[in-house]
DNA sequence: TTTGAAATAAACACAA
DNA sequence: CTTGTGTTTATTTCAA
């Protein structure tokens, strides 16, 4: 991809080509935090390796916070937002953050971190040590567990790395709820100080109670000496992180009762109070606030009840990385960086792709959130950070030759398809048809095969002048096309018969990947696409998460706007709506050789082929059409 | 290097 | 005149 960048010269269109091909050249600098995902993050151990690491990084943040403080800037802005959103969020992803009391120490006597600084060190760590306590044995029960499976699949069948992972990505899916579950029995913390004693000797020493004492001394006396913290100042930032670095975990909370005006707070609702693990009934609202005030004030409880919350989020968000991890690299785990070079990502991808995935169940059911293997229901919402830059011109495509193996895809990553803006591994020509068999006369309108293409890809709501460009050219290009003049107008049908006649043509995409498909239907065509995607894809999934999805979306949304130029069009939103409907049906009865046929011998051009089919095509108007006052008109220039 | 298929862009015709 | 539809041509890219 890249390498046609500069060769795409001297075309009169060369305007319009270059701002796509920038867009496909934007998505370079790919996978670098994507690489540090390996497969060890399942395992627990992990967690202490980098611990050093997260020091470090504590370090640079509060030297970094240093230096803004002394240069005199008013520096409230950056300290509370760029180290909170940015360096320790990223980190937090990886591994839950525990630091150990040398490391504590360290900290301390370099005096880099303010006290409180410290405290949220501190109370970090206890509450995640409690965590990691939990989480260890669920792990290891789990890993036990799934032990025992892979050892009973070594008689079955063999047994592969990405059944493995999947494995443990439904553990630790399951572990997230047990978790939530458990700790809100628990009535989460009665914290800090009950469960510091039961902490394992190894991470929580007297060194580090001490610690604590200091820096709770120290707060103390700040506070009562005027604390002119950011939030006293600043504006809440939604969504943020109180977190590891953060001054004021309880910030946002507080600055919530005290703002509050409507009912519907968080923490709030139907007269509970909704702070983990209390519960407590409150009539009102106001009394709802002066019990969050006094139950929940700014306290070494609340804190850490806070982190815990973190705790859960980051990992949710490291299941989501982990999921989104198996979509790409089910075949390879060390798909390394090559951060800018899009062509040997994909080359890679590709080349990864041949060794057949005897998995593919797997990355099938994981890109199809409807199977019940994974309910995930964000599953798609992984993948969408790297699959919004539209991305360009996959030439890995399907040919028409797999139609079956085309129709289960698309009925299988239904879902995925319609989330996520990938391009679909098909040519235009397998699209239509699809399209055609799955309306019930197998007859369409140029209008409803344009519907059909947005109801089924989110790739297809973008750019919709240059596709449906595609289409029309399409169906006048190929003689399996053919156009049949009725009553209301014209539909388009296929003759399977010149449908076939040209498949054994060629075969797009790489041969490997078709025999892969071959040998095997059920595999999901959707996997290469993802890896294309993900090969594509600029935005570093693990950073990304962090910043949370929406947000993310949002983001790339802009950049793409304000990189792709000329045409796309906003009209996807509304039809995100849109349903199952037409797709469950869709269990195409196969084609009808003869009807076809005599189509065929009509001649592709009489018109008139009457039958009065077609009494309701409309199937597709039932749908909110979405979008297109958007005109066809090129717009890129005049 | 050649070649064919597919994607893309665009010009044009025509009817509503 | 605009818009949607349909046809055609040219160019580019990719893979065999």
């Amino acid at each position: 991809m890249v390498g046609l960048f500069p060769s795409v010269t001297q075309t009169p269109f060369r305007d319009m080509q270059e701002s796509k091909t920038d867009q496909a050249a934007n998505s370079s600098p790919a996978g670098q935090e994507r690489l540090s995902l390996g497969v060890e993050q399942v395992t627990n151990e992990t967690t202490v390796k980098t611990c050093t690491h997260q020091i470090q990084q504590a370090l640079q943040v509060a030297q970094q916070q240093q230096q803004q403080q002394q240069s005199g800037e008013k520096s409230q802005k950056s300290v509370e937002k760029e180290p909170e959103t940015q360096v320790p969020v990223s980190l937090a992803m990886m591994t839950p953050q525990v630091i150990t009391p040398q490391q504590m120490q360290q900290i301390l006597q370099q005096q880099v971190l303010n006290p409180q600084q410290l405290q949220l060190l501190l109370q970090q760590q206890q509450a995640l040590m409690l965590q990691q306590q939990q989480l260890q044995e669920f792990y290891k029960k789990q890993q036990d567990e799934l032990r025992m499976q892979l050892l009973q699949q070594k008689h079955t069948g063999k047994p592969s790395k990405e059944q493995m992972l999947a494995q443990q990505m439904a553990v630790q899916q399951q572990l997230l709820s047990l978790q939530q579950q458990h700790l809100q029995r628990q009535g989460l913390l009665t914290l800090p100080a009950t469960a510091l004693t039961s902490l394992p000797q190894s991470l929580i020493p007297a060194e580090l109670q001490k610690l604590w004492k200091d820096v709770t001394e120290v707060r103390s006396e700040e506070k009562s000496s005027g604390d002119k913290s950011p939030s006293s100042s600043k504006p809440p930032v939604p969504n943020q992180h109180p977190s590891t670095n953060g001054h004021h975990t309880p910030r946002p909370i507080r600055r919530e009762s005290s703002q509050e005006a409507q009912s519907n707070h968080p923490l709030y609702s139907h007269g509970v109070c909704k702070w983990p693990g209390c519960e407590a009934v409150l009539g009102d609202f106001q009394s709802f606030l002066k019990h969050l005030n006094s139950e929940h004030a700014l306290d070494d409880k609340s804190t850490a009840q806070c982190r815990v919350q973190m705790q859960l989020a980051k990992d949710k968000e490291r299941l989501q990385a982990m999921m989104a991890h198996l979509h790409v690299k089910s075949t390879e785990p060390k798909q390394t960086p090559q951060p800018v070079n899009l062509v040997s990502n994909l080359t890679l991808a590709k080349a990864t792709a041949p060794k057949p995935t005897p998995s593919m169940s797997l990355s099938q059911s994981a890109t199809a959130p409807s199977t019940p293997l994974t309910p995930l229901p964000q599953t798609p919402s992984v993948i969408i950070p790297s699959s919004l830059h539209t991305v360009g011109p996959i030439r890995k495509r399907y040919s028409d030759k797999c139609n079956l193996a085309m129709d289960q895809d698309i009925v299988q990553n239904k879902e995925f398809y319609l989330s996520t803006e990938v391009r679909p591994p098909f040519t235009y020509a397998a699209l239509i048809r699809q399209a055609i068999f799955e309306s019930p006369e197998k007859q369409l309108t140029l209008n409803e095969i344009y519907n059909w293409f947005t109801r089924t890809f989110a790739y297809f709501r973008r750019n919709a002048a240059t596709w449906k460009n595609a289409v029309r050219h399409n169906l006048s290009l190929h003689k399996c096309f053919v156009r049949v003049e009725n009553v209301k107008g014209a539909v388009w049908t296929v003759d399977e018969m010149e449908f076939q006649k040209r498949r054994p043509q060629k075969i797009t995409g790489s041969p490997s990947l078709v025999k892969n498909i071959q040998s095997s239907l059920g595999q999901s065509p959707a996997l290469s696409a993802l890896q294309a995607v993900m090969a594509d894809s600029s935005l570093p999934l693990y950073g990304s998460a962090s910043v949370g999805v929406s947000s993310l979306k949002t983001l790339v949304s802009v950049m793409h706007e304000g990189l792709s130029a000329p045409d796309h069009d906003d009209d996807s939103q509304s039809d995100s709506s849109l349903d199952l409907s037409p797709m469950s049906a869709l269990q195409h009865a196969g084609f009808k050789g003869q009807q076809m046929e005599r189509e065929y011998l009509e001649s592709s051009m009489s018109p008139e082929m009457g039958d009065g089919h077609s009494p309701d095509l409309d199937h597709d108007a039932d749908y909110p059409e979405e979008h297109e006052p958007q005109t066809a008109r090129p717009t890129a220039f005049s």
